[in-house]
DNA sequence: GTTTAATGGTTCATATATTAATCATTCTGA
DNA sequence: TCAGAATGATTAATATATGAACCATTAAAC
């Protein structure tokens, strides 16, 4: 392996290509992408969120939200609100039907990350989500520092 | 952080969302993305390639791969040229052009690399990179046997 | 040696990512 | 209070991802 295979945006890519199909195979049994099940995932939690909060949760650039929740919301799944204190927010929240939906596949997904979880020992998990965070934290510094410079 | 956050899928994404804009910011200024990026260093590599090959090395898949290399090829930086021994095989390779260009560009990538790489000790890396690893080769093999009993 | 199966690249349809720009609304300071 | 800066969501333009289908070519089987 040279070393462009040892770099941290392949090596992340590699897990990521190595994880994903089995759980879109399983979100494809319920007509959903994988990031429609993020955000459904995330409305289970807390009942109702912005397109920000929903940003920041999934990880999903707001203008991708635009269509996804677009999608979800011409399903019935989920339902946008405009909010009354501050009329530039929206508010979205999953419907009864979209719950229901959450409930069913929610247990599959579990199976699916404990399977992953349990392929290593609960050291090397730690130790692994540790030095990503570590290193997640160091770029993210790094960047804002970028940022404030140009700025 | 609730259980989703800790799922692998995003603990992977909070990390490539991290690394990725310094490295976007650099492509930028020559005008590529981190996929046309990708295949550029991957010829610099090997010289030439199939596009079975590119998309191996690239994790890029090939529908994508198309059009990646069209606009490289219309920039000049890369071209195509059908193999005569199997005719359904095309070789791409890196022009002269595109070779300067990632001569250009490669110190500055190995230089966020290595501000990447050091931003943890020796030994986080490496369990790091060993764990994801076998998580990975654990999971390709697990979605290995799905394919073949569902076959 | 055809017929058939497999392979490599591509196309198609749809969904998402990225960056910049827009638009309505809210906030801020003079 | 009012002009201008900031914010939240959306739109626009372009590039890429995903899964299925397709086409030409080669390999396999009979």
């Amino acid at each position: 392996m040279s070393t462009f295979d040892e770099t941290l945006p392949m090596i992340l890519h590699r897990s990521l290509d190595a994880v994903m199909p089995e759980f879109r195979t399983l979100f494809g049994h319920h007509n959903l992408t994988d990031q429609q099940w993020r955000v459904l995932r995330v409305l289970w939690d807390v009942d109702r969120a912005s397109s920000a909060e929903l940003s920041a949760r999934t990880l999903l650039p707001a203008p991708s939200l635009v269509g996804i929740i677009d999608r979800l919301e011409k399903r019935g799944l989920v339902a946008r609100m405009r909010s009354a204190s501050d009329r530039r927010v929206v508010h979205v929240m999953a419907t009864a039907e979209g719950r229901a939906l959450g409930e069913e596949v929610i247990p599959h997904v579990d199976d699916i990350n404990q399977r992953i979880r349990n392929s290593v020992t609960k050291k090397e998990w730690d130790t692994m989500q540790a030095t990503l965070e570590k290193i997640t934290s160091h770029m993210n510094q790094t960047t804002a520092d970028l940022q404030a410079q140009t700025a």
